[in-house]
DNA sequence: CGTGTGACTCAGT
DNA sequence: GACTGAGCCACAC
């Protein structure tokens, strides 16, 4: 398994914000690399809002179409805050990417984290 | 407007 | 680890 990072891991705040800055949420998800998790609470601090992780949330809920990788963002525990089938799917997925789960049904974090390279321009 | 409800998180016990 | 309570954001009633 190779693990690839994005070329380049920018966000345009400048795009018109709709649903509520949902779009911005989906812009970080994206950019999660296969075989690699975020959580909640990172994905709203990248987004522009940190300690708003219900707001991440509440955004993958609102996902329409399947063009973001909604199930490689777990829990702060490394848990999948899913029930039922779409819980199934999400542990399905992010196996069949090489990502790992404990017999608690939780992925390790300081292993699997994604951590990206910011890129930091001056004007 | 108040209240309840989520794909949440943290500190305290 | 677990359980709890409080704080958190946005939205639907």
């Amino acid at each position: 398994m190779n693990i690839t990072a994005p070329a380049r891991c920018t966000v345009d705040y400048s795009r018109r914000v709709t649903n509520a800055g949902f779009e911005r949420v989906f812009a970080v998800v994206r950019m999660i690399p296969e075989g690699r998790v975020a959580t909640y609470g990172y994905i709203a601090a990248f987004a522009g809002r940190p300690g708003a992780a219900r707001w991440a949330g509440q955004a993958l809920a609102n996902l329409g179409a399947d063009d973001v990788p909604w199930h490689r963002v777990l829990n702060a525990t490394g848990g999948i805050s899913l029930d039922g089938a779409r819980g199934a799917t999400q542990r399905r997925r992010l196996q069949a990417e090489g990502v790992v789960f404990t017999n608690g049904g939780r992925v390790d974090l300081e292993r699997f984290r994604w951590r990206p390279r910011i890129e930091i321009r001056r004007e």
